[in-house]
RNA sequence: GCGGGUGUGGCGGAAUUGGCAGACGCGCUAGACUUAGGAUCUAGUGUCCCCGACGUGCAGGUUCAAGUCCUGUCACCCGCACCA
């Protein structure tokens, strides 16, 4: 009988559905299981490929859990603020709440035709007043304890979009959302100070398991540095020039300044400057650059000497000249630094461009060719002379700086602050009110959640201004202090918002006295596995995990981070091997897969494609292998006999296999596992029937991966009512791993000559007897001089 | 430039501590069944000068033994990028 896989996923998933099955209970004795995945963006295209891999290693291991006795949380939501909506709402004129029901809806249908084993009655909406109350409230706790605030800086501004991006958004000065170049403006934005969190940013990941490519990429994004700043005597007007350097044991060496062209000393300066007007022609030059320019013209560097004002090497006590150049930033250090062009190429670059002498302070390189970045001996440094520049002269320097009170030892990280808004309608609306009296003012917490108001209109203003400051109802309000007139803010939250604590909400969904009870929380927390993509390394999970931190310090969260384990899959690129577009018309339906194969095989292909981290290419064709392993488990009814018991034949197979699949799932190779069942199935055939014990064993191993031929079976074969209720993990006997016979490799000088079969304990002594006697002819005549034997593996013997 | 990763058949990919390279799947070849086969089943399938030799990007090295360890080198991919 063919198998009807249309008909029996569609039952067994109406099956779960009304028997609750993957519920997760929340005053259970049994130990938990909290596997999470990034929820996706509802965008109007549907489903992905991508999607269905990304939840799919998770999903093997929550039902593997739960056969075990796990009691599981694997929740799924939506992280439904965004531009895509709001950009089709402007297109269409439809307004994005419609927007995103119709989408979110028709994920779920998608999600449920897959057969995932999510608890659907936790499933979220960010854009939902009940749950973006909560974002809101996290935000004012941040308000309240100085970590939101507002600042007047150059910002990162797509002028396409017309929204102020943070630095993560416009990696390589480009737009994230429409590619375009990011330009640089000045403007009033806010802030959440991420950086007041670095350092615990970094320890936490002592604490926690990912992957190390994971931890590496937060480790550099957070990117900590250990130096000295220094304070540099202005000579003509006795103030202090701040500097940030890694080098301190370089100082002898520093020939020049230079500082960022946006620098504010300049201004407080103006009229000790004489070439002023050239110092802010340069400054509008390169604020017209965008990143991108900034960053191609590497090599050629730019700037204009300061006149009028020189500095103090506090070493040498030589007086030098002081540039600005685009090459040092604002943002990072203090926008100023101390160049030492013998020992760094891009003051070197700038040195011989600008004509500036070039003072050698550590020995090992030629510096009239190149700078010399490596270490050495220290040179013309007067009492650093002779250290190596390493071990001793930094701890030496920062001693000097601080006993004549010019300097200190200190650290610097790249991270800079989240800028926290965007002027765009479809996000949560910032919680503060503008009062003339009161200055910033926190919406009160009983008046929150604080909705989003009806607009016409949802295109922003051509200034940059948020769609919502065209409605006068919502701008004008009083002043929850005073009571005076005031108004509100009119910006919303990035979209990042609503994802950083999306995972304690999972947990309690309904909770409207607080964001999550505490008791639920202490069961369920931390996630105890986390996957999902490599492109959220360095934004979302550093955002949540900043969050998490906060809410641990408040004491609204009972662990100080929110993921213990955290693990990424690798793309499914198209049947072209290039990454899946619309444009390249490469792009995989998993519907229509669903249709054509069944979700059993779709499920099963994504994990057995390839290596779960690395990315592959979709086939069309291979994806039918995994069609013919659905099929065959099918057909094992036709050579099903009785038997409670493993037959003498297949035991060993059968531990084996379920010690192989047990382990892999736990190690993200599900490739291996699968191809492990494939195997087993083939010995199966290969004997031509199957015990009853044997199956039971077998479904139990493959429901995981293919959970509805499983239940189909597990019922028609009369084991039970529902796999997912009753049936139990199988267990493995280590000593029944292995036959009583092995199979030896016999090699001479490395070459082998024979193969034979030993009992699985022979005796090195027995191995070597067998093996000898094995090739007794090849060593005829000669001369044995080593003899190597490997239990239960091989024998080799050099002879000449 | 810096950091990380990957190079294995026609393809996707397997290979505990160094111990039979190519598991599993696709594709391909031949056969069976069939009106038919893009269904199913059976057998075969790294390469070559095929009783033997050669084979894991390339060149060396260590070892009884190297895909795995060491040195050098090339190519591709990803992340960051004038971070002082």
């Amino acid at each position: 009988m063919k198998y009807d896989f249309l008909k029996i996923e569609n039952k067994w998933q109406k099956k779960w559905e009304e028997a609750d099955a993957f519920a997760a209970k929340d005053n259970s004795s049994a130990p938990k299981f909290y596997g999470l995945v990034e929820f996706p963006y509802p965008s109007g295209a549907g489903m992905h490929v991508g999607h269905i891999k990304a939840y799919s290693g998770l999903e093997v291991v929550s039902r593997k859990r739960r056969l075990e006795g796990y009691n599981v949380l694997f929740p799924i939501g939506f992280d439904a603020y965004g531009l895509p909506t709001e950009n089709y709402a402007i297109k269409t004129g439809i307004h994005p709440r419609k927007v995103t029901d119709i989408n979110i809806e028709k994920f779920t249908s998608q999600l449920k035709r897959v057969g995932f084993s999510f608890d659907y009655s936790r499933t979220i909406d960010t854009t939902d007043d009940k749950y973006y109350k909560w974002t809101q409230w996290i935000f004012l706790k941040m308000f309240e304890n100085g970590l939101a605030f507002r600042d007047k800086t150059l910002v990162n501004y797509c002028p396409s979009c017309k929204v102020v991006l943070s630095n993560e958004d416009s990696q390589g000065g480009k737009c994230d959302i429409c590619h375009s170049d990011v330009v640089q403006k000045s403007k009033d934005v806010w802030y959440l100070r991420i950086t007041e969190y670095a350092d615990k940013l970094l320890q936490g990941l002592d604490d926690v398991d990912y992957l190390p490519n994971i931890k590496l990429q937060q480790v550099n994004w957070i990117g900590k540095s250990r130096g000295a700043f220094v304070n540099f005597t202005l000579n003509e007007i006795g103030e202090q020039l701040k500097i940030y350097t890694t080098r301190p044991d370089t100082l002898f060496g520093v020939t020049f300044m230079v500082m960022a062209p946006e620098h504010p000393l300049l201004d407080k300066y103006a009229d000790k400057i004489s070439n002023m007007d050239e110092v802010l022609s340069y400054r509008a030059e390169c604020a017209k650059k965008t990143e991108f320019e900034r960053t191609q013209l590497v090599k050629d560097k730019t700037g204009v000497k300061i006149n009028g004002i020189t500095a103090k090497n506090p070493a040498s006590g030589k007086d030098i000249p002081i540039y600005i150049s685009d090459y040092v930033m604002m943002g990072y250090g203090t926008g100023a630094i101390m160049a030492v062009p013998a020992h760094d190429d891009r003051d070197y670059d700038f040195a011989k461009k600008f004509g500036i002498d070039i003072v050698e302070v550590i020995k090992g390189g030629d510096i009239s060719e190149a700078a010399y970045t490596g270490d050495g001996e220290m040179v013309n440094s007067d009492f650093l002379n002779g250290m190596d520049n390493k071990k001793d002269s930094i701890a030496k320097m920062i001693e000097f700086l601080s006993e004549k009170g010019i300097g200190e030892g200190g650290v610097q990280f790249k991270m800079k602050d989240w800028a926290f808004n965007r002027q765009r309608y479809w996000g949560e609306p910032i919680p503060i009110v503008h009062c003339e009296k009161c200055g910033m003012v926190a919406v009160p917490y009983d008046e929150l959640p604080l909705r989003l108001p009806e607009v016409e209109n949802f295109e922003p203003g051509t200034d940059g201004e948020s769609p919502l400051a065209k409605i006068d109802s919502y701008v004008n309000c009083k002043c929850p202090k005073c009571g005076g007139d005031a108004k509100r803010e009119t910006d919303t939250m990035p979209q990042w918002a609503g994802s950083s604590w999306y995972f304690l909400r999972y947990i309690d969904p309904n909770n409207d006295s607080a964001l999550a009870d505490m008791e639920k929380l202490n069961y369920w927390m931390p996630v105890d596995w986390y996957n999902g993509g490599m492109e959220h390394v360095t934004r979302h999970l550093i955002y949540s995990r900043f969050w998490h931190k906060f809410l641990y310090d408040i004491g609204a969260v009972p662990c100080a981070e929110p993921y213990a384990k955290r693990t990424a899959q690798g793309l499914i690129l198209g049947p072209d091997g290039v990454k899946m577009s619309k444009s390249r018309g490469n792009v995989i339906d998993p519907n229509e897969v669903v249709d054509s194969l069944g979700a059993d095989v779709l499920r099963t292909y994504v994990l057995f494609m390839g290596d779960y981290e690395q990315a592959a290419p979709w086939s069309e064709n291979s994806v039918k292998g995994c069609k013919r392993f659905i099929d065959r488990i099918w057909n094992l009814q036709e050579i099903l006999v009785d038997g409670d018991e493993y037959s003498k034949e297949l035991s060993t197979s059968f531990h084996k296999t379920i010690k192989k699949v047990s382990e892999d799932i736990e190690t993200l190779k599900y490739n291996t596992a699968i191809a492990a069942l494939m195997t087993l199935l083939n010995s199966i055939y290969t004997k031509g029937e199957i015990n009853k014990a044997e199956l039971k064993t077998f479904l139990l191993l493959v429901n995981p991966f293919a959970p509805h031929i499983t239940e189909e079976m597990w019922e028609q074969c009369g084991f039970g009512e529902m796999l997912a209720k009753d049936g139990k993990w199988p267990v493995y006997d280590e000593a029944k791993c292995c036959d009583s016979e092995i199979e030896i490799v016999v090699q001479i000088c490395g070459k082998i000559k024979a193969k034979l079969m030993v009992a699985t304990d022979a005796s090195k002594d027995d191995m070597l007897l067998a093996a000898k006697e094995a090739v007794a002819n090849e060593l005829n005549g000669k001369q044995i001089i080593k003899e190597i034997v490997v239990p239960g593996k091989l024998v080799n013997i050099v002879a000449k």
